[in-house]
DNA sequence: GTCTATATCAAGATAGAC
DNA sequence: GTCTATCTTGATATAGAC
Protein backbone atom coordinates (compact mmCIF):
# COMPACT_ATOMS: atom_id res chain seq x y z
CA UNK A 1 0.00 0.00 0.00
CA UNK A 2 0.77 3.16 -0.71
CA UNK A 3 2.63 5.94 2.17
CA UNK A 4 -1.12 7.83 3.62
CA UNK A 5 0.34 11.21 2.58
CA UNK A 6 -2.20 13.95 1.59
CA UNK A 7 -1.40 17.43 -0.45
CA UNK A 8 -0.47 19.71 2.20
CA UNK A 9 0.15 23.60 1.84
CA UNK A 10 1.74 24.83 -1.17
CA UNK A 11 0.85 22.00 -2.89
CA UNK A 12 3.94 19.82 -0.81
CA UNK A 13 2.70 16.14 -0.09
CA UNK A 14 3.38 15.93 3.48
CA UNK A 15 3.23 12.50 5.18
CA UNK A 16 0.65 11.50 7.74
CA UNK A 17 4.48 11.70 10.16
CA UNK A 18 5.08 15.40 8.99
CA UNK A 19 1.50 16.44 10.07
CA UNK A 20 2.16 15.17 13.31
CA UNK A 21 5.40 17.06 13.85
CA UNK A 22 2.99 20.12 12.18
CA UNK A 23 0.74 19.65 15.17
CA UNK A 24 3.03 19.03 17.66
CA UNK A 25 5.13 22.09 16.45
CA UNK A 26 1.42 24.43 16.93
CA UNK A 27 0.99 23.07 20.78
CA UNK A 28 4.79 23.96 21.78
CA UNK A 29 4.28 27.04 20.12
CA UNK A 30 0.81 28.34 21.67
CA UNK A 31 2.00 27.14 24.96
CA UNK A 32 5.52 28.25 25.53
CA UNK A 33 6.32 30.69 22.92
CA UNK A 34 8.22 31.31 19.75
CA UNK A 35 11.52 31.91 21.77
CA UNK A 36 10.72 27.94 22.48
CA UNK A 37 9.86 26.75 19.13
CA UNK A 38 13.14 25.05 18.13
CA UNK A 39 14.08 22.16 16.33
CA UNK A 40 15.35 20.73 19.79
CA UNK A 41 12.91 21.19 21.78
CA UNK A 42 9.99 19.88 19.23
CA UNK A 43 12.13 16.64 18.81
CA UNK A 44 12.32 16.18 22.57
CA UNK A 45 8.44 16.42 22.89
CA UNK A 46 7.82 13.58 19.98
CA UNK A 47 10.51 11.77 21.51
CA UNK A 48 12.95 11.45 18.82
CA UNK A 49 16.33 13.75 18.14
CA UNK A 50 16.70 16.58 16.57
CA UNK A 51 17.94 15.70 12.85
CA UNK A 52 14.94 13.02 12.68
CA UNK A 53 13.19 15.60 11.76
CA UNK A 54 14.75 17.06 8.91
CA UNK A 55 13.25 13.62 7.12
CA UNK A 56 9.91 15.16 7.09
CA UNK A 57 10.46 18.76 6.92
CA UNK A 58 12.77 21.13 5.28
CA UNK A 59 13.99 23.39 7.09
CA UNK A 60 12.79 25.42 10.27
CA UNK A 61 10.61 28.09 8.18
CA UNK A 62 8.42 25.79 6.45
CA UNK A 63 7.44 23.84 10.03
CA UNK A 64 6.42 27.82 10.76
CA UNK A 65 4.66 28.29 6.96
CA UNK A 66 3.29 24.90 8.15
CA UNK A 67 1.43 26.23 11.25
CA UNK A 68 0.84 29.50 10.19
CA UNK A 69 -1.38 27.39 7.32
CA UNK A 70 -3.21 25.50 10.01
CA UNK A 71 -3.99 29.11 12.16
CA UNK A 72 -4.98 30.48 8.51
CA UNK A 73 -7.70 27.70 8.37
CA UNK A 74 -8.96 27.94 11.90
CA UNK A 75 -9.05 32.04 11.56
CA UNK A 76 -11.24 32.08 8.10
CA UNK A 77 -13.68 29.09 9.24
CA UNK A 78 -14.32 31.40 12.89
CA UNK A 79 -14.47 34.49 10.66
CA UNK A 80 -17.24 32.93 8.28
CA UNK A 81 -18.84 31.54 11.26
CA UNK A 82 -19.24 34.82 12.77
CA UNK A 83 -20.48 37.06 9.94
CA UNK A 84 -22.82 33.78 9.13
CA UNK A 85 -24.65 34.05 12.65
CA UNK A 86 -24.75 38.10 12.49
CA UNK A 87 -28.43 39.52 12.25
CA UNK A 88 -28.87 41.09 8.52
CA UNK A 89 -25.22 40.23 7.51
CA UNK A 90 -24.18 36.90 5.36
CA UNK A 91 -26.86 34.87 6.20
CA UNK A 92 -26.94 33.26 2.32
CA UNK A 93 -23.38 31.75 2.59
CA UNK A 94 -20.38 31.93 0.32
CA UNK A 95 -21.79 31.19 -2.44
CA UNK A 96 -23.81 34.26 -3.42
CA UNK A 97 -20.83 36.21 -4.99
CA UNK A 98 -20.32 39.93 -5.40
CA UNK A 99 -24.74 40.81 -5.19
CA UNK A 100 -24.80 41.45 -0.95
CA UNK A 101 -21.75 43.89 -0.16
CA UNK A 102 -23.06 44.70 3.46
CA UNK A 103 -22.23 47.38 6.41
CA UNK A 104 -24.17 49.92 4.03
CA UNK A 105 -26.72 52.18 6.19
CA UNK A 106 -26.73 51.38 10.19
CA UNK A 107 -27.71 47.99 11.75
CA UNK A 108 -25.69 46.07 10.36
CA UNK A 109 -24.64 43.79 12.96
CA UNK A 110 -21.51 41.78 11.20
CA UNK A 111 -18.95 44.42 11.66
CA UNK A 112 -19.01 43.89 15.68
CA UNK A 113 -19.50 40.37 14.90
CA UNK A 114 -16.59 40.02 13.02
CA UNK A 115 -14.32 42.23 14.78
CA UNK A 116 -15.71 40.11 18.14
CA UNK A 117 -14.18 37.47 16.20
CA UNK A 118 -10.79 38.43 15.27
CA UNK A 119 -10.02 39.42 18.77
CA UNK A 120 -11.36 36.31 20.10
CA UNK A 121 -9.07 33.94 17.96
CA UNK A 122 -5.91 36.48 18.83
CA UNK A 123 -6.47 36.60 22.39
CA UNK A 124 -7.17 32.68 22.16
CA UNK A 125 -3.94 31.69 20.61
CA UNK A 126 -1.80 35.18 21.59
CA UNK A 127 1.31 33.36 20.19
CA UNK A 128 -0.04 31.43 17.37
CA UNK A 129 -1.44 35.42 16.40
CA UNK A 130 2.11 36.19 16.21
CA UNK A 131 3.28 33.99 14.08
CA UNK A 132 0.83 34.66 11.41
CA UNK A 133 1.08 37.95 11.40
CA UNK A 134 4.58 38.96 12.16
CA UNK A 135 6.94 40.01 9.33
CA UNK A 136 5.80 39.34 5.27
CA UNK A 137 3.77 35.85 4.87
CA UNK A 138 5.55 33.04 3.19
CA UNK A 139 2.92 32.64 0.48
CA UNK A 140 4.85 30.50 -1.58
CA UNK A 141 4.33 27.94 1.13
CA UNK A 142 0.85 28.40 1.59
CA UNK A 143 -2.01 26.56 0.31
CA UNK A 144 -3.39 28.96 -3.04
CA UNK A 145 -6.85 31.20 -1.36
CA UNK A 146 -6.23 30.63 1.96
CA UNK A 147 -4.70 34.15 2.28
CA UNK A 148 -7.98 35.22 0.01
CA UNK A 149 -10.46 32.87 1.90
CA UNK A 150 -9.58 34.29 5.13
CA UNK A 151 -9.90 37.96 4.12
CA UNK A 152 -13.06 37.18 2.05
CA UNK A 153 -15.51 37.87 4.87
CA UNK A 154 -14.15 41.42 6.16
CA UNK A 155 -13.98 42.40 2.47
CA UNK A 156 -17.70 41.52 2.02
CA UNK A 157 -18.69 43.14 5.51
CA UNK A 158 -16.54 46.31 4.99
CA UNK A 159 -17.89 47.28 1.51
CA UNK A 160 -14.84 48.57 -0.24
CA UNK A 161 -11.30 47.35 0.10
CA UNK A 162 -9.93 50.71 1.57
CA UNK A 163 -12.25 49.95 4.39
CA UNK A 164 -11.19 46.52 4.68
CA UNK A 165 -7.84 47.74 5.13
CA UNK A 166 -8.74 50.05 7.59
CA UNK A 167 -11.20 47.84 9.82
CA UNK A 168 -8.29 45.47 9.19
CA UNK A 169 -5.15 47.57 10.92
CA UNK A 170 -7.83 48.76 13.43
CA UNK A 171 -7.98 44.73 14.47
CA UNK A 172 -4.70 44.03 13.88
CA UNK A 173 -3.77 47.30 15.76
CA UNK A 174 -5.94 46.57 19.04
CA UNK A 175 -4.90 42.94 19.47
CA UNK A 176 -1.13 43.82 19.24
CA UNK A 177 -1.06 46.22 21.35
CA UNK A 178 -2.70 44.26 23.77
CA UNK A 179 -1.19 41.45 23.48
CA UNK A 180 1.56 43.62 24.01
CA UNK A 181 0.50 45.34 27.09
CA UNK A 182 0.97 48.59 25.29
CA UNK A 183 -2.08 50.21 26.80
CA UNK A 184 -2.62 51.35 30.65
CA UNK A 185 -3.79 48.55 32.54
CA UNK A 186 -6.79 50.15 33.96
CA UNK A 187 -7.37 50.83 30.18
CA UNK A 188 -11.32 50.05 29.21
CA UNK A 189 -10.22 48.28 25.75
CA UNK A 190 -13.93 47.08 25.81
CA UNK A 191 -14.42 50.89 25.33
CA UNK A 192 -11.81 51.10 22.56
CA UNK A 193 -12.96 48.29 20.39
CA UNK A 194 -16.40 50.03 20.49
CA UNK A 195 -15.48 53.34 19.95
CA UNK A 196 -13.25 51.76 16.73
CA UNK A 197 -16.12 49.53 15.93
CA UNK A 198 -19.06 52.51 15.93
CA UNK A 199 -16.27 54.63 13.71
CA UNK A 200 -16.44 52.15 11.19
CA UNK A 201 -19.93 51.36 10.97
CA UNK A 202 -21.29 54.83 10.92
CA UNK A 203 -19.51 55.58 7.53
CA UNK B 1 36.61 68.75 36.61
CA UNK B 2 33.82 66.38 37.27
CA UNK B 3 32.81 64.31 34.26
CA UNK B 4 30.48 65.69 31.83
CA UNK B 5 27.40 63.80 32.72
CA UNK B 6 23.66 64.29 32.12
CA UNK B 7 20.42 63.06 33.38
CA UNK B 8 19.21 60.38 31.19
CA UNK B 9 16.57 57.87 30.81
CA UNK B 10 15.14 56.88 34.43
CA UNK B 11 16.65 59.29 36.30
CA UNK B 12 20.00 57.56 35.68
CA UNK B 13 23.36 59.37 35.26
CA UNK B 14 25.20 58.53 31.95
CA UNK B 15 28.52 59.93 30.45
CA UNK B 16 28.98 61.83 27.62
CA UNK B 17 30.62 58.54 26.11
CA UNK B 18 27.72 56.38 26.96
CA UNK B 19 25.48 58.73 25.19
CA UNK B 20 28.08 58.25 21.70
CA UNK B 21 27.40 54.33 22.16
CA UNK B 22 23.96 54.87 22.48
CA UNK B 23 23.55 57.27 19.51
CA UNK B 24 26.23 54.77 17.51
CA UNK B 25 23.88 51.93 18.42
CA UNK B 26 20.79 53.67 17.10
CA UNK B 27 22.71 53.96 13.31
CA UNK B 28 23.42 50.54 13.75
CA UNK B 29 19.71 49.57 14.19
CA UNK B 30 17.96 52.24 11.79
CA UNK B 31 20.31 50.79 9.03
CA UNK B 32 21.06 47.36 9.28
CA UNK B 33 17.72 46.32 11.29
CA UNK B 34 17.06 44.57 14.83
CA UNK B 35 19.45 41.17 14.33
CA UNK B 36 22.59 43.70 13.43
CA UNK B 37 22.29 45.32 16.70
CA UNK B 38 24.41 42.91 18.49
CA UNK B 39 27.55 44.19 21.14
CA UNK B 40 29.97 42.95 18.93
CA UNK B 41 29.00 44.80 15.86
CA UNK B 42 28.17 47.83 17.81
CA UNK B 43 31.51 47.97 19.07
CA UNK B 44 33.18 47.00 16.00
CA UNK B 45 31.56 50.44 14.80
CA UNK B 46 32.81 52.24 17.41
CA UNK B 47 36.53 50.70 16.98
CA UNK B 48 36.25 49.22 20.20
CA UNK B 49 36.05 45.63 21.92
CA UNK B 50 32.30 44.62 22.49
CA UNK B 51 33.05 43.96 26.17
CA UNK B 52 34.33 47.41 26.58
CA UNK B 53 30.67 48.55 25.68
CA UNK B 54 29.73 47.17 29.91
CA UNK B 55 31.97 49.93 31.10
CA UNK B 56 29.28 52.10 29.89
CA UNK B 57 25.70 50.17 29.77
CA UNK B 58 25.10 47.72 32.19
CA UNK B 59 23.25 45.24 29.30
CA UNK B 60 21.68 44.71 26.36
CA UNK B 61 17.99 45.66 27.74
CA UNK B 62 19.60 49.44 28.62
CA UNK B 63 21.27 50.07 25.33
CA UNK B 64 17.65 49.09 23.71
CA UNK B 65 15.89 51.46 26.39
CA UNK B 66 18.05 54.11 25.54
CA UNK B 67 17.50 54.36 22.36
CA UNK B 68 13.69 53.69 22.33
CA UNK B 69 14.14 56.63 24.09
CA UNK B 70 15.85 58.86 21.31
CA UNK B 71 12.93 57.84 19.31
CA UNK B 72 10.12 58.87 21.58
CA UNK B 73 11.25 62.08 22.34
CA UNK B 74 11.82 62.70 18.17
CA UNK B 75 8.63 61.25 18.00
CA UNK B 76 6.49 63.25 20.36
CA UNK B 77 7.89 66.27 19.17
CA UNK B 78 6.90 65.18 15.43
CA UNK B 79 3.28 64.75 16.58
CA UNK B 80 3.14 67.94 18.76
CA UNK B 81 4.54 70.19 15.78
CA UNK B 82 2.02 68.26 13.43
CA UNK B 83 -0.66 69.58 15.52
CA UNK B 84 0.16 72.52 16.57
CA UNK B 85 0.58 73.63 12.48
CA UNK B 86 -3.30 72.32 12.01
CA UNK B 87 -5.65 74.15 10.82
CA UNK B 88 -7.91 74.58 13.47
CA UNK B 89 -6.57 72.75 15.87
CA UNK B 90 -4.00 72.91 18.81
CA UNK B 91 -2.80 76.51 17.87
CA UNK B 92 -2.51 77.40 21.01
CA UNK B 93 0.49 75.58 22.05
CA UNK B 94 0.86 72.88 24.79
CA UNK B 95 0.67 75.19 27.71
CA UNK B 96 -2.86 76.09 28.06
CA UNK B 97 -3.81 72.46 29.24
CA UNK B 98 -7.37 70.97 29.34
CA UNK B 99 -9.63 73.37 27.51
CA UNK B 100 -9.45 72.84 23.45
CA UNK B 101 -10.67 69.10 23.43
CA UNK B 102 -10.70 69.69 18.92
CA UNK B 103 -12.08 66.66 16.90
CA UNK B 104 -15.89 67.56 17.66
CA UNK B 105 -18.15 68.71 14.66
CA UNK B 106 -16.42 67.90 11.02
CA UNK B 107 -13.81 70.35 9.83
CA UNK B 108 -11.18 69.52 12.16
CA UNK B 109 -7.90 69.16 10.15
CA UNK B 110 -5.58 67.60 13.29
CA UNK B 111 -6.94 64.15 12.96
CA UNK B 112 -5.35 63.86 9.54
CA UNK B 113 -2.10 65.75 10.49
CA UNK B 114 -1.64 64.05 13.19
CA UNK B 115 -2.20 60.44 11.36
CA UNK B 116 0.06 61.33 8.64
CA UNK B 117 3.30 62.62 10.89
CA UNK B 118 2.73 58.84 12.52
CA UNK B 119 2.78 57.21 9.25
CA UNK B 120 5.64 59.25 8.22
CA UNK B 121 7.81 58.54 11.13
CA UNK B 122 7.28 54.42 11.69
CA UNK B 123 8.14 54.33 7.70
CA UNK B 124 11.17 56.80 8.20
CA UNK B 125 12.41 54.77 10.39
CA UNK B 126 10.93 51.28 10.67
CA UNK B 127 13.95 49.98 12.80
CA UNK B 128 13.26 52.20 15.37
CA UNK B 129 9.61 51.72 15.26
CA UNK B 130 9.48 48.02 15.50
CA UNK B 131 12.18 48.26 18.58
CA UNK B 132 9.69 50.98 20.42
CA UNK B 133 6.31 49.00 19.67
CA UNK B 134 7.74 45.93 19.92
CA UNK B 135 6.75 44.11 23.29
CA UNK B 136 5.79 46.11 26.40
CA UNK B 137 7.11 49.45 27.13
CA UNK B 138 10.60 49.29 29.24
CA UNK B 139 8.94 51.85 31.62
CA UNK B 140 11.45 51.53 34.28
CA UNK B 141 14.13 52.45 32.36
CA UNK B 142 12.46 55.62 30.44
CA UNK B 143 12.26 59.00 31.27
CA UNK B 144 9.09 59.81 33.73
CA UNK B 145 6.84 61.46 31.21
CA UNK B 146 8.05 60.77 27.64
CA UNK B 147 5.24 57.82 27.76
CA UNK B 148 2.40 60.69 28.11
CA UNK B 149 3.77 63.41 26.88
CA UNK B 150 4.39 61.12 22.96
CA UNK B 151 0.77 60.27 23.47
CA UNK B 152 -0.49 63.82 24.41
CA UNK B 153 -1.26 65.22 20.83
CA UNK B 154 -3.55 62.25 20.07
CA UNK B 155 -5.45 62.37 23.24
CA UNK B 156 -6.18 65.99 22.65
CA UNK B 157 -7.21 65.65 19.01
CA UNK B 158 -8.90 62.25 19.88
CA UNK B 159 -11.87 63.76 22.64
CA UNK B 160 -11.89 60.51 24.58
CA UNK B 161 -9.76 58.13 25.91
CA UNK B 162 -11.52 55.30 23.86
CA UNK B 163 -11.30 56.95 20.74
CA UNK B 164 -7.62 58.02 21.44
CA UNK B 165 -6.96 54.33 21.80
CA UNK B 166 -9.08 53.40 18.47
CA UNK B 167 -7.18 55.62 16.04
CA UNK B 168 -3.79 54.45 17.44
CA UNK B 169 -4.68 50.86 17.06
CA UNK B 170 -5.49 52.06 13.46
CA UNK B 171 -2.37 53.82 12.64
CA UNK B 172 -0.53 51.36 14.49
CA UNK B 173 -1.95 48.30 12.32
CA UNK B 174 -1.76 50.27 9.30
CA UNK B 175 1.79 50.84 10.00
CA UNK B 176 3.11 47.54 11.26
CA UNK B 177 0.70 45.53 8.15
CA UNK B 178 2.70 48.19 5.44
CA UNK B 179 5.98 47.58 7.48
CA UNK B 180 5.21 43.62 7.33
CA UNK B 181 3.97 44.09 3.61
CA UNK B 182 0.60 41.93 4.46
CA UNK B 183 -1.49 44.31 1.80
CA UNK B 184 -1.57 43.03 -1.38
CA UNK B 185 1.54 44.56 -3.49
CA UNK B 186 -0.92 46.93 -5.88
CA UNK B 187 -3.04 47.99 -2.68
CA UNK B 188 -3.48 51.71 -2.55
CA UNK B 189 -2.88 52.44 0.80
CA UNK B 190 -3.05 55.97 0.54
CA UNK B 191 -6.74 55.39 0.52
CA UNK B 192 -6.96 52.68 3.28
CA UNK B 193 -5.29 55.83 5.73
CA UNK B 194 -8.32 58.42 4.38
CA UNK B 195 -10.97 55.62 4.96
CA UNK B 196 -9.60 55.41 8.46
CA UNK B 197 -9.46 58.55 9.24
CA UNK B 198 -12.79 59.54 7.35
CA UNK B 199 -14.04 57.36 9.84
CA UNK B 200 -12.69 58.28 12.81
CA UNK B 201 -13.11 61.93 11.86
CA UNK B 202 -16.99 61.60 11.27
CA UNK B 203 -18.11 60.31 14.15
C1' DG C 1 38.21 53.36 29.16
C1' DT C 2 40.11 49.73 26.86
C1' DC C 3 42.18 45.34 26.34
C1' DT C 4 42.62 39.79 26.07
C1' DA C 5 40.89 35.60 27.33
C1' DT C 6 37.21 32.98 28.34
C1' DA C 7 32.77 31.10 30.15
C1' DT C 8 28.31 29.74 28.84
C1' DC C 9 24.83 28.71 26.08
C1' DA C 10 22.07 27.48 22.27
C1' DA C 11 20.71 27.65 17.71
C1' DG C 12 20.06 25.33 12.63
C1' DA C 13 21.73 21.99 9.91
C1' DT C 14 24.54 17.88 7.59
C1' DA C 15 26.82 13.16 7.06
C1' DG C 16 26.36 8.70 7.24
C1' DA C 17 25.19 4.32 9.75
C1' DC C 18 21.34 1.23 10.83
C1' DG D 1 12.28 6.81 10.25
C1' DT D 2 15.60 7.13 13.58
C1' DC D 3 20.11 7.30 15.43
C1' DT D 4 25.03 9.33 16.85
C1' DA D 5 28.45 12.47 16.00
C1' DT D 6 29.60 16.70 14.45
C1' DC D 7 29.95 21.31 12.11
C1' DT D 8 29.24 26.07 12.09
C1' DT D 9 27.79 30.08 13.84
C1' DG D 10 26.88 33.54 16.92
C1' DA D 11 25.02 35.54 20.95
C1' DT D 12 25.49 37.93 26.12
C1' DA D 13 28.36 38.48 29.57
C1' DT D 14 32.39 38.20 33.28
C1' DA D 15 37.29 38.35 35.15
C1' DG D 16 41.13 40.67 35.58
C1' DA D 17 45.22 43.16 33.58
C1' DC D 18 46.76 47.72 31.94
Amino acid sequence: MSPPTRAGPGGVTRSARAREVVAEGRRLLEEEGPAALTMRRLAERLGIQAPSLYKHLPDKTALEAAIIATGMEEAAAAFEAAVAEAPDAGGSGGAGGSGDAGGRGGGNEALPALAAAYREFALAHPHLYRLMVNGPLPRQYLPPGLEERTAAPLVRVAGTRARARAVWAFAHGMVMLELDQRFPPDADLDAAWRAGVAAFGAA
